[in-house]
RNA sequence: GUGGGCGUAGCUCAGUUGGCAGAGCGCUAGGUUGUGGUCCUAGAUGUCGGGGGUUCAAGUCCCCUCGCUCACCCCA
């Protein structure tokens, strides 16, 4: 094995590389649904559009980009998330002096430069939705909505939605002051007291136990929230009990990157391992303005596509991928027969039935076991008999029943057997 | 970046106190000179992750290294 995947990073193969496409087109279905629009953007950034946007206090900025100059001396960066790309690539091309808000779902690979575990690798992909340029809770509550939707209609029972909010520009301040202070008091290592002064809502995010059992009286930002950070998330939250969509109060979460803004949410499922967000996002009012654009109110989320799949396996959702390939399969012998065959599955593939055939030389043993490795119902053999008859054995692999039909009139027997 | 576990056939793995490198599955061919799945028979595939050391002899013991994996830090 001369050359393998590049550390933390892996392939998807059939079959569960089609699983993955149905995972991904069922976590969009949703918003599609819902009038977002599809946006791409590129794979890579300047490296100061991440460094703003995502913020230098945070462990994707500090350590974990990709971060290279290209020929030019510019420095670029591989995009370690997807939402400070949308809004980019909204103010670039003034999306939002239209009607508001805009709208936009997107699916893509992601790349941050950590330690490969179970459901984090170096390159992953995520489905995302942002709807940008209005402060309103139905818009968030509707997001939240949108990717229970895609989590169930995968039919996942187990993902969990923890709901807080952060707070805004008036009263969050307040409550980081009020953290700090609380957090100063503690035992901790350098690397957390450092981060006390830098962001100090993210000790709260600490997994060791030494660090949570002196988290038990932290102040907490639900009793810091202002009147209107306070009534917004109280309307959130009663629209998603409207909508059926269980929640659970979770003081304690905070989110990994900087411009998050009151509401904040993850999805998070207990068959992961240790990485237990399915999803996550939240409000981002001030993220527009830190990019230079105008005060642009948005909320988005992201779904994380590989972690999902962990989950739909964790709930033994994927089971036995026996789909079929392809519906006829064909089967030739000698190379007059090859050649003719080699036209008659094309000409079944124009007709819109998907067909596929023995390669490589086969014997007839050997492209009878093709065929039936191939899922298809139909097998198409073409021996130089049936060549001299005009004709072709059409055999229905569940029954083994077979009978000859006409070399001409192959394609309209097929479609009147097929679907 | 830190810590634990693991590297043997395409896959899952066994390999005893150091003594000829194995099994199951898969693959190929034959049994059936024109018929798949089940069955029977035969066959192919190995830098035992790599390098060095100890030894008459190393998959096995020692050192180094690379990779994978799980967990921490963090995050989707």
């Amino acid at each position: 094995m001369s050359f393998q995947a590049p550390k933390g990073t892996f392939d998807w193969l059939p079959p569960k590389s089609e699983q993955i496409l149905a995972v991904r087109a069922a976590l969009a279905q949703p918003v599609r649904q819902a009038g977002y629009g599809y946006i791409e953007t590129p794979s890579f950034e300047d490296t100061e559009l991440f460094a703003r946007g995502v913020g230098e206090s945070t462990d994707i900025v500090s350590k974990e980009m990709y971060t290279f100059p290209d020929k030019a001396g510019r420095s670029l960066t591989l995009r370690p998330e997807g939402t400070a790309s949308v809004v980019r690539a909204v103010l670039q091309h003034n999306l939002h002096t239209g009607q508001l808000p805009v709208k936009l779902w997107y699916s893509g690979s992601q790349y941050r430069y950590e330690r490969a575990q179970r459901g984090r690798y170096r390159h992953f992909w995520q489905v995302g939705a942002e709807a940008l340029g209005a402060e309103d809770p139905a818009l968030d509550a509707e997001l939240i909505v949108l990717a229970a939707r895609g989590f169930a209609d995968l039919g996942l029972t187990q993902v969990e939605l923890l709901l807080n909010s952060l707070g805004d520009k008036v009263c969050r301040p307040v409550y980081r002051a009020a953290l700090q202070d609380f957090l100063r008091g503690l035992d901790l290592d350098d690397d957390t007291r450092a981060r006390i002064e830098i962001n100090p809502l993210r000790v709260l995010d600490d997994n060791r136990p030494e660090v949570r059992a002196q988290l038990v009286g932290a102040p907490l930002v639900v009793d810091h929230l202002c009147a209107p950070c306070k009534a917004y998330h109280e309307e959130v939250r009663a629209l998603l009990t409207e909508a059926g969509v269980a929640f659970t109060d979770d003081p304690r979460l905070v989110r990994g990157l900087d411009y998050y803004t009151r509401t904040t949410f993850e999805f998070v499922h207990g068959g992961l391992g240790s990485q237990s967000a399915v999803g996550g996002g939240g409000r981002y009012d001030g993220l527009s303005e830190m990019l230079g654009g105008p005060a642009l109110p948005s909320v988005g989320w992201a779904v994380g596509v590989d972690r999902t799949f962990l989950a739909m396996e964790a709930e033994g959702l994927l089971g036995e991928t026996t789909e079929a390939r392809v519906q006829v399969y064909g089967v030739a012998l000698g190379d007059d027969a090859r050649r003719r065959m080699f036209l008659l599955v094309d000409e079944v593939r124009k007709a819109g039935i998907s067909a596929d055939m023995a390669f490589g030389g086969k014997g007839l043993k050997g492209a009878m076991k093709g065929a039936g490795r191939s899922g298809a119902r139909f097998a198409l053999i073409l021996g130089e008999r049936d060549l001299a008859a005009q004709a072709v054995q059409l055999k229905d692999l569940t029954t083994a029943e077979q009978t000859e039909v006409p070399l001409a009139q192959v394609v309209d027997v097929l479609k009147g057997k097929v679907q």
